[in-house]
DNA sequence: TCCCTTATTGGCCCAAGGTCCAATACCCAC
DNA sequence: GTGGGTATTGGACCTTGGGCCAATAAGGGA
């Protein structure tokens, strides 16, 4: 399956500055969406579509921060640039301590905007590899029944077979069966291999 | 063992504004120590002692976004708190981008100044802990003679000692002396915990 | 009611992990 | 050259893990 190629959101209510800006991310070989409002932005985005956000700061309705508040209450984590004619330090710092991966002043620099543009790309396709991951390790884990879900807790802070039948109130023999279901449908062949999926999965000591 | 109770460093070149910080954060049961200049700063800190800084970005000799650099480049994890009375908002998003907890404007709210000392105390807190633990687990991999090191980092992948042995050249037994060894020296009585150590250590599969 | 999933247990057997004791060999430093 | 640390190996023996086949039992849905 293909991954579709990325996208650059543009939201600015300015048409003009909305116009240069397409151009210029599309001379450089960059698809481009251009909003003429955040909220037409939030309802229209699709969380599932690669790329990045420029995003103006001030804008009526919704300004660049409550926008990128939103973002994240919706579960996007797109990347974003903000872009501000007339931004203010509090802003930008409140910008990036929410995540921002840039913010740049108008008249942007060409070059510092097309190079910010392909940080975010990149990140973005990293955050989505480590997210795909993610997600086959929890749709593997969904898959366990409850009491196969307690053996691997068990199981991956070291404890003994018998000492988790104990724990559960059960016989060294059930908890080997379900061992071994766990090791089946988490797809791994050794104890290392399940540690280092619930590691990455969050999942902590019984 | 005790640790120190925490200090705040203050780095400003005026000092009347230096005297007025100090005084400030003392009224708080804050331990304070001035520097009047970055030099003063980077030649007699000791990067072991926990707390903050609180940075002014433009001094004479080197600035703010310098000495973070230099601090960087020190090993010096301290959290940063900039303070500025002229900054630009490339230089707050740089200095964020760098990884400074904060960058405030002056003339700068006593709360929100007290707000972000206590937040970067509580982070270098933290991040001391964290930090400690790893050098825990670096100093057991230390202990480690090269050949268990290579045992390790196929127990970690999860390969069978026959698996081992093969790919070093030798025989079961053997690899079954040196990872019992590697088990004694990392202090641990399961697979399960070796994993969770050197994923921390960030050990990769063999 | 019948089927499926889940949880449980038993027996049998083999593979893998792990320990104790003992021994050989190499290299380096005192 | 003698002792210590490192690497290696053998044998004996015990513990754990794990697969195969079979079986019971409770709870939910079609």
């Amino acid at each position: 399956m293909m991954t579709p190629s990325p996208t650059v959101f543009i939201v600015d209510d300015d048409s003009a500055v909305l116009k240069s800006l397409a151009r210029l991310l599309r001379s450089a070989r960059l698809n481009v969406m251009a909003f003429g409002s955040p909220q037409e932005f939030l309802e229209r985005h699709d969380p599932r579509a690669p790329g990045c956000l420029v995003l103006d700061l001030a804008m009526p309705g919704l300004n660049g921060l409550e926008l990128q508040a939103a973002l994240t209450v919706k579960g996007s984590a797109i990347p974003i640039i903000f872009l501000t004619g007339h931004g203010n330090i509090p802003a930008s710092v409140q910008a990036m301590k929410r995540g921002a991966l840039d913010f740049l002043t108008k008249p942007v620099n060409d070059d510092d905007l097309l190079k910010a543009v392909q940080a975010a790309i990149e990140q973005d396709r990293l955050a989505r590899i480590a997210r795909a991951e993610l997600e086959d390790i929890q749709a593997r884990l969904d898959s366990l029944t409850p009491r196969e879900r307690e053996v691997l807790t068990h199981v991956v802070s070291g404890q003994l077979n018998k000492q988790t039948a104990a724990d559960l109130g059960t016989v060294e023999k059930t908890i080997k069966v379900h061992r071994g279901r766990v090791m089946e449908k988490m797809k791994v062949h050794s104890v290392a291999e399940l540690v280092h999926l619930a590691e990455r999965a969050g999942i902590r000591a019984a």
